[in-house]
DNA sequence: ACAACTGTAACTATATTGGTTACAGACGAT
DNA sequence: ATCGTCTGTAACCAATATAGTTACAGTTGT
């Protein structure tokens, strides 16, 4: 479904901000380490600088840093920083209102997928980028992911 | 995040053939209730009809059915047959195995991501197409959706 | 045999994300 | 004051996923 690791990248950057612990980060910096381009960085950096998660500072030693402490930012506010839309999708063109079950199923549906957002949102509201930094730690010597079989396995770390 | 309708226009096909009662619909049919092409309809089915969720009759009188009945159906079982990944991805590219951050995060992340899949699924787990069908009728009157607000506005029967 | 269906291939169209180059403007250091 | 180092941003192109369309082979009831 998602066909996008904003929301991956976004947790990556901040992570590394906490970890440089106010020290202002360069974006060819945070790139070198995401593995992306910089200009790729300094666009989501202007997106969570909107939503008052990261601040930025032009000209030379310039850099960015995180706007507050890293328990104070959820996983939550990154999501909603950097992810417009809820996890699913209504249909592209509205349905029939013709047919019993077309007139209606977008409000069901609608609830459903409020249910879902929802149910995301309180994971994601009990998990600080501070809480990222700690479980970063014990795991040095197991670099690769492990996930539930169902999801399509995602490798971190390979070949590189 | 999710640019498809994939899940909705599932939910909104099996909800159609619930309605049916076991007479079997045409895509034709099925495709002038979704307001999509008929094509599209039928993909999606052979989709459906691998998880076992509906079964297809080629040749004249054909069309499809639900496999089993509509409470033995769960949103689950309709999302995990027409949406391959989870909710978010990881890196496109891998991050930089050389920075202590980027040589981990994929492993904090993959524990987030498998959480915050846990919880979609336990949503979807507990509703039924039965379930959809029951919440269809009450609202014959509001055919527009409401949602949270945080959502970007989706409405439904939006001009048809 | 014929008409009415599904299954499927082969396209095209559309949208989103990610990557790249380029450059204006901010700012510290000298 | 000016120079080098940064961010902010526009304007592209590339890659990917989904949706829509046409066409047709194969299946089946009548």
């Amino acid at each position: 479904m998602s066909t996008s690791s904003r929301f991956a990248v976004a947790v990556h950057v901040l992570t590394l901000m906490a970890w440089a612990d106010d020290e202002p980060l360069k974006s060819e910096h945070v790139a070198e380490s995401v593995n992306t381009n910089a200009v790729v960085i300094r666009r989501m950096l202007c997106e969570l600088a909107e939503s008052k998660l990261v601040v930025s500072q032009t000209g030379a030693m310039g850099g960015s840093r995180l706007a507050r402490d890293a328990e104070q930012i959820t996983l939550l506010d990154i999501y909603q920083a950097v992810e417009s839309r809820g996890v699913f999708s209504l249909h592209r063109h509205p349905p029939n209102r013709h047919c019993p079950v077309g007139v209606n199923i977008g409000t069901v549906l609608n609830q459903v997928l409020d249910e879902v957002d929802t149910a995301v949102e309180s994971v994601l509201a009990n998990i600080t980028i501070k809480d990222v930094v700690s479980r970063l730690q014990p795991c040095v010597s197991s670099p690769v992911a492990k996930r539930k079989p169902a999801r399509k396995e995602q490798m971190v770390a390979a070949g590189n």
